[in-house]
DNA sequence: ATGAAAGCGCTAACAT
DNA sequence: ATGTTAGCGCTTTCAT
């Protein structure tokens, strides 16, 4: 009989020694219960603030937990209650430039919702994206970021999926989904208003691939905003690739052109920084002969440049932020469904400096 | 009687019309053993080929789970088993150029194995390094990869863990840890023996802080290789900052310097990126008059330098991947403890090309 | 070869 | 105000 007994205690608390040794087992809570002197329905109500419970049991309750350094089994909370206070961010490209800052500022705004996040890397290929997803669906996370290099819109990853789904630079083509992306017209507006602002009024425009969605949309609204203005690009605009090179050969391009330019207005820093080393080979000052514009506001780029350029910046962290917040909100029960543009920022440096 | 029969079965499986709103309720088990006409324990062998089973029975359970896009819940099976088949990991420093591939590497090699990864960002703050530690414990973790972007040996993020950790990149200063790094001392020697092998005698070397370790370790490397060849650098190692400013002042100083010199070996490939501007701007021609060798192999700085830079590749995937698999196999037993160095990598290209 | 039952740690109804 | 109990979905003895 009394044999029967310890084993029973034994099984739902533990001996001194192997407290000791939490290496080997983790304290649950029942093992906090059993210091605190109470049942482990009372610890559970203490330590998630809970129920209705004397102040002094509670302040017991969580000295036990202290003590014993009791985290909780995240495995059994998800279990019992269906939340796992897990996201999943699927990068549909792979994890580069510009997914980085997206991750940072999700990873960020998840990280202070008590949130952790499983990162998946689809590279690009939809078998690998779709595997993942089940593999997070399995893991019974709360919500799904998608994230990706281009802002061209894509399928959404799934249909009537059972967790909300946030897109993050990338949106999906269902306006109905949530997209959190920047608003690159914008950042073009910015752009040309600042040159503008300077006086000047001879520009071009050199940036990436013509079948390059955003290329596509800076130069649509580069060209606009000269046109609100009765004024022209000095040249149509060049496209080309997204390289320094492709910035160096579309600078010799403009300089053996007959037509003068005062500024150019650049689809990419890269472009830019091969754009302004042409030009000052060729003897051209910047700002003075010409102003120079980039876009991405890439660190390396922008302060390895000769003189720093001035750059639009897509804040992709604060993309990433909201994004998440937005996931925390859609969780919670409060979707803000449909495609949010978010502004972007001009950042002045040396390149388009007065004087 | 029968109401309570039925209230049973509805309990244990579900109505047809649950089953089709499978975003309300995914399959579990009892589903699919239901489907397949067996036990959920029976099902449970089947999927995992264990125990002894027809084959028959095998068959049919799987199709079941096939037809009803069953996966099985993780925090069920964690609960029971005690293995996730997660891991976290922590990037101490910020999630940046030296991270990304690091993780990449890991990641693909974890999710090859069928694990997740939870992402972490300390942002070089203990606190949050510790709170991500216990948010990682907490959700039990099969074990850990800690990340960052200096090579520097750095204290254990934790004494006696109840899961094994494996350090990239950076290392634990405890001997017996597992630790993954690059051997910057074999780059260094590789860099050098590659310029002696084109005739380059007087060799000068600029990169970054004194106090930086990699600036330490590939500076007594350089200088040792020379030696042991019976020569010196043409000036001793010229220490100062990571960026490129510094490559063109530390170019400069070495032109207004009296000592010739037809080789510079850079401490990163951004400062040797200053290094190429400045000497091309002086007349030198690269590699004719000096050959060029940078440190890292990063991208937009190798091919956006004129002409593209020679340099040296620590394979941080690969670093990233080993890691994995380290921890893999500690997970499953075999722990390989201690600092494993990774061999370097030179990648030739236009600035140190013969002719 | 298969089924039944216990239990992983936690939370939430329900008792007391 | 606190204790008891019943599961969450899965795996794993132990019966049969």
């Amino acid at each position: 009989m009394s044999t029967v007994l310890v084993r029973f205690s034994e099984a739902r608390t533990r001996t001194p020694e192997e407290t000791l040794r939490k290496i080997e087992r983790p304290p649950t809570i029942t093992d906090v219960a059993a210091l605190a002197g109470v049942s482990a329905g009372t610890a559970s109500k203490a330590l998630n603030g809970r129920g209705a419970l004397r102040p002094e049991t509670r302040q017991r309750v969580h000295q036990a937990a202290e003590q014993l350094g009791f985290t909780g089994n995240a495995a059994a909370r998800a279990l019992g209650t269906g939340r796992t206070y897990t996201v999943g961010m699927i990068t549909t490209d792979s994890i580069g430039r510009f997914s980085i800052p997206l991750m940072m500022g999700a990873e960020d705004a998840l990280g202070a919702g008590r949130v952790s996040v499983f990162l998946c890397d689809a590279r690009d290929d939809p078998i690998r994206e779709q595997y993942y997803l089940r593999t997070l669906l399995s893991r019974n996370v709360d919500g799904l970021i998608v994230t990706g290099r281009r802002t061209q819109a894509r399928p959404p990853i799934a249909t009537s999926l059972p967790v909300p789904v946030v897109y993050a630079f990338i949106s999906s083509d269902d306006p109905a989904d949530c997209s959190v992306v920047p608003d690159e017209a914008d950042g073009a507006e910015r752009a040309i208003r600042h040159l503008l602002s300077l006086g000047r009024r001879r520009i071009a425009h050199v940036t990436g691939p013509e079948h390059h969605h955003s290329a596509r949309v800076r130069a649509g609204t580069t060209e606009d905003t000269l046109a609100g203005e009765g004024l022209a690009l000095v040249v149509p605009t060049m496209f080309g690739e997204w390289s320094e090179a492709w910035g160096r050969q579309a600078a010799g391009i403009l300089l053996s052109t007959a037509t003068g330019f005062d500024a150019v207005f650049c689809g990419s820093d890269q472009i830019a920084r091969g754009v302004a080393e042409t030009l000052r080979a060729a003897g051209r000052h910047i700002p003075q002969d010409v102003a120079l514009v980039g876009f991405d506001n890439w660190d390396v780029m922008v302060d390895g440049c000769q003189p720093p350029l001035t750059s639009i910046d897509m804040d992709l962290e604060g993309i990433g932020r909201t994004a998440a917040e937005m996931l925390l909100d859609a969780i919670n029960g409060s979707p803000v469904p449909g495609r949010h543009r978010r502004p972007c920022r001009l950042v002045p440096r040396t390149s388009t400096a007065v004087g």
